[in-house]
DNA sequence: TTGAAAGCGATACCAT
DNA sequence: ATGGTATCGCTTTCAA
C-alpha cells in the first residue's frame, strides 16, 4: 500500500512550510518562481496527491454537485446526465450520482445522502415535483438546486424543461392533421411521473380541441416492457386506434413492439409518436412522430443555472426550452391490415 | 443560509460530550438507550447532519467509489452505471462519475481527480485497456480497481466483460448460417475502442472459417451518426453486401438508419446484427440479430467485485460473461430491391 | 516572501 | 458509561 505523502512530506523535502506548499497549489502567483519548481519537483518526488476531504472540511465550498434522477437505465436522463458531466468537468466540479428508481422514498434517502456530502447544489428529477417533501428539505437548507425535467406549479423553485404539455399538445395535433381521428396515450403512472400527467393533459387539450372526444388512456407501470397486453384493447376490435401518443420514447419502443406482435406494421397500419425524441426521433426512425427535446443541453443548462445559483447570481426561475417537432412522411392514417402478418 | 450544526452543538444541547454523539452515530449499542434518546433528540431539534468530509478526513476509507466511461450518451454504459449505482445505494456507497468522451487524456485527468478524492476503489471502461497508463498509475498506487466491458490481455487487472471476439465470431456465424455470403463490419475507431479490435477479430475469423474471404470494415469515428456516405460503397453497387455486422448497437441504429437512406429495406434487402444487444436486440426490435451483453447486471457484479477487491477478499481475474444471441426470424439472405424506395 | 498556528468536523484512544 | 484530547490534511489569517 503506497501510503499517500501529505503537504507536510512535501513541505519537508522542499525545505518550506505547508502554507508555502498550500500557495503554490492554490496561487502560485504568490510565490516566486524558484521556490514554486522546488516544491513541484518535491510533489513529483514524492507522488503527491492533495487530499480533497481535507480541503473539503476546511473551505465552505466543496466544489462538488449532487445528481439525482429516476434511472440510468432511460436514454433520456442518462443523456442529461452526460450534458450534466461534461459541463461539470468543464468547470472542475465533482459530479455525485444518485438514481432513486421513481420512489419518491429514495429520493428523500438519495438527497440527504448528498447533502450529508455537503454537495455545493443539485440538479433532480423527481418523480413528482409538486407537494414534495425533497424540494422543502432544500428550501428549508437554503441549498442551492435546479430541478431537470419537472415542471413544478410553484415558481420559487428553478427548473429546466421543455412544456410538456405544450410537447404532447402539438405532436398530437399533428397527428390528428395527419388524418388521425382515434387515438390514445401511453403512459406511465402520474405518480411515478408528474411529466406523464402534463403530457396527458396536454394530449387531452389537443384531441378537446379538434372535437375528438375523450381522451383514452394506457397507464403502465414503470419497467414495463410487455405491452401486448395491456394494449390489446387499443390495438384490436372496435375500439381500436389508428395512433398511440406515447409519453416518452421507452414507452413508445414497447408500443411498437407490441403493435408488431398484434401484427401491425409501424408505421402504416399504426402511428407512434414518442415525446423525448431520444430514440424514437433521434436514433431509431426520424420516420415517426416525435417531440424532441435538447437531453444533453438540457443538462449542461441545467449546470450553468446551478452554478449561478450557487454564486447567488441568479435567482430561481423556470427555463422552459423549446422542444422540436418531429414529423416524418411515415405518419399517415388508419390501414389496420386485414390479417395479422410476421 | 442555514448554517450547518455539528457534532459540538449536539452534544452541548444533550449534555454530553462529542465522543458520545459520536457512539450514538456509530455504535448506539454500546450507549444506553436514554442517552441514544437524548442525543437523537437533540440531532433532530438542531437538524444535525454529519458532515461526511469529517468522517472521511479521519478514516482511512471514504466509502466512495469513482466510475470513468467514455459516455453516458450510449446506453450500454448507461445501463451499466445504473447498475452500479444500484449496487452502490445497496452498500451504502457514494458513486463519483465522470466520462472520458473516448479521449485517453481525459482519462487520466478523471482518474486522477477520483484519486484525489481518495475513492476506494475504481470502475473503468477505458478506450484501450492494454498499454494504458491509467492502468499503471492504479497499480502503482495500489489503487482496487476493475475494467468493465474492456478485456486486457494482462492477466494481473480485474474485469467484467463478454468475449468480444467470440460474440462477434457468434453473430457473423448466425448470419452466414442464414444465408450471407457477403458481409461487412461497421466499428468505431480502433482507438478509441479496443472493443471493436476485439469484435473485428471475431468477425474475420468467423469469415475465415467460413471460407469467405477477407473481412471488409467500415470503420467510423465516435459520434458519427451520418453513414450514408461511408456505408455507399459497402451498400450499393457491384461490392454491395448483404449484411452488415455492427459493432455496437448505437452503430447498428445508424447503419439502419443509412440503408433505408440508400433506399433498402431492414431486415429484408440488408440484415443488420448489433453487438451490445440494448437498443436493437433489446429495446427496437427483437428480430434482427443481436448479441446482448447483460449490460446492468455487468455493472452490479462490478461493484461487488470492487467490494470484495476493496476487502482484500478478492483477487484480480477477469469474468467473462456469457453473452446472449438473438436471431431473429427477420435474418435472411439479400433481397436487394431493384428499386430505392421509401 | 514565508511561517506558525488555529481551526474545519469528525473518530478513537485512553482515562475515569 | 462517558469525557478529554490528539489527529486526519488542508486553508488562511497574522506576524515576522
Amino acid at each position: 500500500m503506497t501510503s499517500k505523502s501529505t503537504m507536510r512530506e512535501v513541505a519537508g523535502k522542499a525545505g518550506v512550510s505547508i502554507a508555502t506548499v498550500s500557495r503554490v497549489i492554490n496561487s502560485p502567483d504568490e510565490v516566486p518562481t524558484e521556490t514554486v519548481e522546488r516544491v513541484r519537483a518535491a510533489m513529483r518526488y514524492l507522488n503527491y496527491r492533495p487530499n480533497i476531504n481535507g480541503r473539503r472540511l476546511k473551505m465552505a465550498q466543496t466544489r462538488s454537485v449532487g445528481v439525482l434522477v429516476p434511472t440510468m437505465a432511460n436514454p433520456v436522463f442518462a443523456t442529461s446526465v452526460q450534458g450534466i458531466e461534461q459541463a461539470a468537468h468543464e468547470d472542475g466540479l465533482t459530479v455525485l450520482l444518485t438514481s432513486s428508481n421513481y420512489d419518491p422514498q429514495r429520493e428523500l434517502g438519495a438527497v440527504s445522502t448528498l447533502l450529508n456530502n455537503r454537495v455545493d447544489g443539485l440538479i433532480l428529477t423527481l418523480a413528482n415535483a409538486d407537494d414534495n417533501p425533497v424540494i422543502d428539505l432544500l428550501k428549508a437548507e437554503n441549498i442551492p438546486f435546479v430541478l431537470l425535467f419537472n415542471q413544478p406549479a410553484r415558481t420559487d423553485v428553478a427548473s429546466i424543461s421543455v412544456d410538456n404539455a405544450r410537447s404532447a399538445y402539438d405532436m398530437t395535433q399533428a397527428m390528428i392533421a395527419q388524418g388521425h381521428t382515434s387515438l390514445a396515450m401511453v403512459a406511465g403512472r402520474f405518480e411515478s411521473s408528474d411529466r406523464s400527467k402534463q403530457r396527458f393533459d396536454g394530449f387531452g387539450q389537443a384531441l378537446s380541441d379538434a372535437g375528438l372526444g375523450a381522451a383514452r388512456l394506457c397507464q403502465v407501470g414503470f419497467g414495463e416492457t410487455e405491452l401486448f397486453t395491456p394494449l390489446k384493447s387499443f390495438l384490436t376490435g372496435p375500439d381500436a386506434v389508428t395512433g398511440l401518443v406515447c409519453s416518452t420514447d421507452m414507452l413508445a419502443i414497447a408500443a411498437i413492439s407490441a403493435c408488431r406482435d398484434h401484427g401491425l406494421s409501424v408505421p402504416g397500419d399504426v402511428s407512434v409518436g414518442g415525446i423525448d425524441g431520444i430514440a424514437v426521433g433521434g436514433l431509431i426512425s426520424p420516420k415517426l412522430c416525435s417531440a424532441i427535446q435538447p437531453t444533453q443541453e438540457m443538462g449542461q443548462q441545467a449546470l450553468a443555472f446551478l452554478r449561478g445559483l450557487i454564486r447567488g447570481q441568479a435567482n430561481p426561475q423556470s427555463l422552459i426550452l423549446p422542444h422540436q417537432l418531429s414529423t416524418g412522411e411515415s405518419i399517415g392514417p388508419a390501414r389496420h391490415s386485414s390479417s395479422p402478418r410476421l
